[in-house]
DNA sequence: TTGAAAGCGATACCAA
DNA sequence: TTGGTATCGCTTTCAA
């Protein structure tokens, strides 16, 4: 049933460790190689990766690990996490960290070797337990996130408190003045992150009592929509209305428009919205939505690029803590009033999916 | 550095073989467990996967193969794949077939034992290099797409043809008997279903002048839009407008609906519209998409739960061919003037991502 | 219940 | 360049 080399190289005549190298020109003459992939052929011969895995000590496969992939934002760095390592021989392994720090932490410790050769992260919670288990791994372990230089561990990182603050000043700019802010658990590292970005541009730059904050269940379109309906009535009860929401991410942004028009509310001229993420959803949605982009992909590109170079043999373990930074920079669209960027954006971001089951 | 249970086993002063049933709780004393699996600790050991895959013969790994994991149908299926077979102790890699029939039946080939113990499989097109690539596989792999019991392969299928049809009858429903189409490529297995049902559909139920039919060049929003922008430009020319289109799946009603929008067409007075798949984010789309669902969280958890059952010891490889069909539902939302069932369906599907990243 | 040893399938070393 | 053999880390059989 099961072809081994051992029955290869008995076909082809020679010794496995000729076959061996035939089959991965390693040194063998051309006679050898034919002979040998003849006999592999004929026998329908597949080599065992585990046994290959076990003596190489690599497996050829990276982990990409999130709360969960259903947020458009992973799926986009899962392709382009894909796009880089998979010209390297890379296959990429997606998988579940949970909501929690401490079940983000179990992952990383039961993630051995013989699975993966290293594990890009993306974490939402961030706690010593998960820390410890970050630098006590015993494979390179890349964190997409906030920077984590101090602890030794490489990452790839963007600040989106500023990102939020870019998003305050596009709205003043366009001249809105009374502006909410709808955000996800404070508990998360985005989450904590964000609302130090609103409080401190809020304060800078517009009076307190126009500036509400409503915090979502969850990163979610369900949890803004809850959220910005609970805010937006507040406001208009209290008699001083907004005009414009600063969402902490493009789903709950989607919420918010939804919001906005179950209350009769028109997005743009009654109230701008903008999001974070800068994610395809959000550049297609009706109105197209304002977004400032993280660099997701190119996060997720460079993380992967760092992976690739810490399982390169010569540069191991050893080299110093890497770490990249990508800034935030701000995409205008529809939902704030700006110009429908839709058919021009369609000749330069090919990036949409193909294909569909039957 | 790498601790194996070698050095467990002699930490702990015991045989290896009595490790390593301490560690797998399989026959050993209660002393015996304590003292190895403190040893266990105090090394830091962790098991190494290759090596119990070697002896095992399994990895622990399912593979789900899609031309590209970008559409948001492929991540609702991983989403469902992922949890049927996680708490069976399963990890899902997702992996890229390619465009075509001929790249997809490679990576079937080059899928070994060692790697995964089996597969599901979305393929895109399908030709007898593929069949024959599947039938000789030395794995299980189970597709998701049109049913295949004839080749003996496990499928999970459903009927995309009668889901046009489906479409096409509750347009007329509401009154609409102008109806034109937006199929993605004839060569794809759901492209020449569609296709069928829709010509078939039209030459029961409508004027065959009123039912003009547009290829787009892959099944994306881009190209729907470029392709319905088309449609809508030669009805109009030709004298006979139409007042809805059947669009082969909701990547390329989003299109569609940009492209009525850019044409100064209301959409659902003006133009209604229909998708296929109902996906999440056609649910969120405003005007939210009527769109025929064939089930594919269904399908997926179906395919992944055939998998589990060929991959059971007992069961293999022996039983009869697998197959399963899921009939296609229409859900009427707001893109047909449905009311909108945004915030009654808030409550009843939680199925959206939760976490972002910083 | 425990220990000793065989063996999974591949690569890589050392002689020839 | 080729053959013979040790070895990767683990599970599992066979005796004790």
């Amino acid at each position: 049933m099961k072809v081994t080399l051992v029955e290869v190289a008995e076909r082809a005549g020679v010794s496995l460790g000729s076959a061996s190298r035939a089959m991965n020109d390693q040194g063998a003459s051309e006679a050898m190689v034919e002979r040998v992939r003849t006999a592999a052929v004929e026998l329908g011969y597949r080599p065992d990766a585990s046994g290959r895995s076990l003596r190489m000590k690599q497996t050829k496969q990276i982990a990409f690990a999130v709360a969960d992939i259903g947020n458009p934002v992973y799926v986009e760095m899962l392709s382009a996490i894909h796009e880089t390592v998979s010209p390297a021989g890379y296959r990429v392994v997606v998988m579940q960290t949970g909501q929690t720090a401490h079940s983000t932490a179990e992952l990383v410790r039961t993630m051995s070797a013989g699975i993966i050769d290293a594990m890009i992260l993306s974490p939402l919670r961030l706690d010593d337990e998960l820390l410890a288990a970050l630098t006590s791994a015993p494979m390179p372990i890349v964190v997409i996130g906030r920077p984590l230089p101090e602890h030794g561990i490489d990452s790839v990182s963007t600040d989106s408190a500023v990102a939020i603050g870019m998003a305050v000043d596009h709205l003043i700019d366009i001249g809105r003045t009374h502006i909410g802010f709808i955000n996800g658990p404070l508990d998360t590292t985005p989450g904590a992150a964000r609302q130090r970005g609103f409080v401190s541009a809020a304060q800078q730059r517009l009076a307190s009592e126009a500036s509400p904050i409503e915090i979502a269940d969850d990163f979610t379109v369900a949890a803004g929509l809850i959220a910005a309906n609970t805010l937006l009535t507040r406001a208009q009860e209290s008699g001083t209305p907004i005009n414009a929401i600063v969402a902490a991410n493009d789903l709950l942004a989607i919420g918010v428009i939804r919001a906005a028009k179950n209350l009769g509310l028109r997005v743009p001229e009654d109230l701008a919205v903008t999001g974070v993420d800068n994610t395809e959803i959000g550049g297609l949605f009706q109105p197209s939505i304002t977004s400032v982009s993280l660099g997701s992909t190119e996060r997720a590109h460079v993380a992967a690029q760092i992976v690739l170079e810490r399982i390169a043999p010569d540069a191991g373990h050893g080299g110093e803590v890497r770490q990249a930074h990508i800034g935030p920079t701000l995409v205008a669209r529809e939902s704030t009033g700006a110009a429908d960027p839709m058919l021009t954006s369609l000749n330069t971001t090919p990036r949409q999916s193909d294909g569909t089951p039957q």
